[in-house]
DNA sequence: AACTTTAATTAACAATTGTTAATGAAAAGC
DNA sequence: GCTTTTCATTAACAATTGTTAATTAAAGTT
């Protein structure tokens, strides 16, 4: 447990820029973290750690290549890291961690096939309604057109689903 | 190694049915497997397995709760499988298999995001030309109905798009 | 506090998709 | 081989989204 260590972090500061390599993993204590792609001059948001969560720019991290993703501040954030050479001490260490991160990963998974299924089953309103439900709090702290890339639509069209909810309510 | 059966199926036949618990892990020799939801009275198509990949109705048989999923033979298809005791005893006796899965599951994990992410910055139009690069040979062997709600529209709009398609070349 | 930059809303138009229905083609069943 | 069912295409219309641009609101900076 010593392997992780502990990092403040300001609004904007990335854990993972664009082309790096990633060395660690980390864990939201507080505040929140962003998960993007650039796509033709635009942040696309692939996933937002807030509170309690695991957060990493996977594919980087696991393969040890340049990153496709950024990992960024979204808030004053503190999140514990461990290093990968220290996570691949700690899997020698303690191979029953082999374990606990299989476990992770299968849950990992899960969610994001339930995220993708999403996606071809309700349309983007629906999206929309359910991620309010589901995430009340990051409604408030996340802007919209940051939630609006997250659900796979422009500002503008999240603006207008937004004024007929309203109108039906 | 033992552990693995063989089991040979017809086109149709479910290796998870709606509802049931899925006991068993498979693995494509031969032939094709489709994973769907139902919604809405549709079958939405979450994956499709050809040879050589591993495929399960995984939230069901990992928490070992009644399946939203259907796993069914698009094609006659031939499978190895294990059940969920066995494996469950092979990560006993062979503890490094942990090491195995978890990087499997890794793996599926960085896929599925991948194929989040392509809905989010990608049109269906250009979500069918990736498919179509990547697996020319399902193109031939699966029913555009299913290619489409994998995509995330319905079979009249992939016409379309592949009568478009048609003309630009 | 004044200024600058970034966000969110609204409007207008083009393009795409969904929906329903009809037709034609292919596959499956008897 | 014939019938039935399933699948793919096409058409017409409604609804939604994307795009661009202008306006208003909010946030950040000096």
């Amino acid at each position: 447990m010593k392997s992780f260590k502990f990092k403040s972090l300001k609004k904007k500061e990335q854990l993972c820029s664009l082309g790096s390599i990633s060395k660690e993993v980390y864990f939201v204590k507080s505040g929140l973290l962003r998960l993007y792609y650039l796509h033709k001059g635009n942040e696309i948001t692939a996933f937002l750690f807030s509170e309690n969560l695991f957060a990493s720019a996977f594919p980087s991290f696991l393969e040890q290549k340049p990153s496709e993703q950024v990992l960024e501040a979204l808030e004053n954030t503190e999140v514990f890291f461990i290093s990968k050479d220290n996570l691949e001490q700690l899997y020698k260490d303690v191979p029953k961690f082999n374990i606990v991160t299989r476990k992770l990963a299968e849950q990992r998974f899960i969610n994001a096939q339930r995220f993708f299924v999403s996606h071809l089953t309700q349309t983007p309103e629906e999206r929309y309604r359910q991620f309010s439900q589901n995430f009340p709090d990051l409604i408030q702290r996340v802007p919209q057109h940051i939630i609006a890339s997250f659900l796979g639509i422009t500002p503008v069209s999240l603006s207008r689903i937004r004024n007929r909810k309203k109108k039906s309510v």
